[in-house]
DNA sequence: CCTTAAAACTAATATTATTAGTTTATAAAC
DNA sequence: GTTTATAAACTAATAATATTAGTTTTAAGG
């Protein structure tokens, strides 16, 4: 019965290009409405608020970076595999910018559906852990070291926190090493 | 010969607790001024614009970091030079969490005071890499990798980002170790 | 064809940063 | 002690922000 323009996914869409072009803090509902040839009220019809969409796009941009890793790890061994994810972990925020930065927002309780995804990219992590041997406690605490150094390699690069003329390939590369190397700390229960 | 009310100093004292309790996305030049019992325009006598201040903000995060980082390592042989280092790093940022949060902006080529600051901490770390054999480009690359590690650990931990049970005192400790041994691999140049 | 429901709109409010122009207080000069 | 210059604080205004309420439009189902 109803009018049939926007769609939710057309928003969400639209933002996407927006905030990796320009960035997530300049996302407004003003801009995307310019973008989408529709008043900012409109917009409301399909979507809750602005933190609402920002939510979206964090949900969208773990389910791309999932399907990625995916890809990347699949049939690989163990240290190969780690290689393959963090690579293509790195390339997936370089690609996309403001998706990247809006999967690091601080998400509520109730967003169950980022919190699934999340926890699904951890479980692929500890999958490609046990080939290292490192399970139980020590897989977990490895996790959480592996994750701040990646994000924090990533999150410096693209905030051009480095300021270094050093090539970020090489950077990224021993980066890598030095994260697999600690890994065999991690081995030791204790 | 003027009214002498205020001061750019006890804006950017005032902003640094409003960040601290309420998150640097919260300030505002409104909240401000109220706190400051002052009207918003008034600010502008002793400030450019919000985002001038928030680079003030992260210019007095550095410098206070700088002077803990300095404390924290000072008279100490490399390896606890360098875990003084972390811990202090760490504790800066949970304490101060609105200010470190100003530390990662990224912040344009002109604002010369900043990257000065950012300059002799790293110089600092080179320092204490240099205990560790670490010298020249192996040093950079060191760096870079210790910083990302240090700043994503923090940063995923004042984000909540972790989101398991685990204590974070001991995935500090242990992201730490790992930081430590993953040093070897920059020994080896190439 | 007509009803209905949702989509898009207009109008409005409140908060944001910021600029222009005016008033005021006070420290220095006389 | 009075005057005066000056910077600080003010009021008023603009433009952008998110959001809500209420109205109009439109397209699909009966």
């Amino acid at each position: 019965m109803p009018r049939v323009g926007l769609s939710q996914a057309e928003i969400v869409n639209t933002a996407t290009e927006f905030v990796n072009e320009f960035g997530l803090e300049q996302l407004s509902l003003g801009k995307l409405a310019q973008q989408l040839k529709v008043k900012p009220p409109s917009l409301y019809n399909h979507i809750a608020s602005l933190e609402e969409l920002k939510n979206q796009l964090n949900l969208k941009a773990l389910r791309l970076l999932k399907q990625d890793l995916l890809k990347a790890t699949v049939a690989k061994t163990h240290e190969e595999a780690l290689k393959g994810f963090a690579y293509s972990y790195r390339s997936f925020a370089l690609k996309n910018p403001g998706l990247f930065h809006a999967t690091l927002r601080t998400v509520e309780d109730r967003e169950q559906a980022i919190k699934q995804e999340g926890h699904e990219i951890l479980e692929l992590i500890l999958i490609i852990l046990k080939g290292f041997g490192l399970e139980g406690n020590s897989a977990l605490q490895a996790t959480r070291s592996l994750r701040a150094s990646l994000a924090g390699f990533v999150l410096l690069e693209l905030n051009e926190g480095f300021g270094m003329p050093l090539d970020m390939n090489e950077s990224f590369e021993k980066h890598l090493q030095g994260m697999i190397i600690s890994l065999s700390s991690f081995l030791t229960e204790g």
